[in-house]
DNA sequence: AAATCATATAAGCCTGTGCTTATGTATTTA
DNA sequence: TAAATACATAAGCACAGGCTTATATGATTT
């Protein structure tokens, strides 16, 4: 779980609409599938791509395999991001408000 | 500068290395190639792609350009990323120390 | 004005990526 | 046990991406 392989992951727009899907709810590569053009050989290979890069994790159920985000993905970007802390000063008041509004 | 853009300019590791280089403080293109063993046309082929995705800027001085880091650039990654705020609890403590400490 | 310097652009090459169809492999159902 | 289901893997194709060399452009120096 690499730098290059988590930022090639969500470089690609289906790849983003399925973790985004995802952040929703687990679902399984049949129903994610819904609302994509896309065959299922595609789908198989995106969410390979995903959980390569550590963005989503998988767990079989019969013959169905769940798909969800994996946290550790996105505190990675997180921590990456945090190096530039110093460039969105004007975002952080708005970070202020969301840390309260979470604590209530 | 929409998201894909400014994915797949963070997906090349050259590229990431100059983004991390002019956090360090603007340069022109002829010092980013310092330590770098990449062809003038490669440089500024890749100063294009980061200026496109809206992750750096450039200033024209004579016959230099320097570049810096563009904080909307910053901030948009940041903007993204809060959407899945629900999956990285443990950051929160971390970012509260953050803005505790830049209150000071 | 001519030479030099900093950078950008053009064209071509090679590799990587995303798609498809075809096929393989478990697992479940009839 | 045979058929169907859910998914993965393989192979091949078309296009995108990153590199190179060559050349253009504009600013500075001599």
């Amino acid at each position: 779980m690499n730098e290059t392989e988590f930022f090639k992951a969500l470089a690609d727009p289906t790849r983003r609409a399925v973790f985004e899907r995802l952040a929703g709810g687990e679902m399984n590569a049949t129903d994610l599938r819904q609302g994509f053009d896309l065959s299922q050989p595609a789908m198989s290979q995106h969410l390979a791509v995903l959980r390569t890069a550590g963005l989503i994790a998988e767990q079989k159920h019969g013959r169905n395999v769940l798909y969800r985000i994996n946290p550790d993905g996105v505190a990675k970007i997180h921590r990456w991001l945090s190096r530039y802390n110093a460039f969105w000063p004007s975002r952080v008041d708005d970070l202020k408000q969301l840390l309260k509004e979470m604590d209530q």
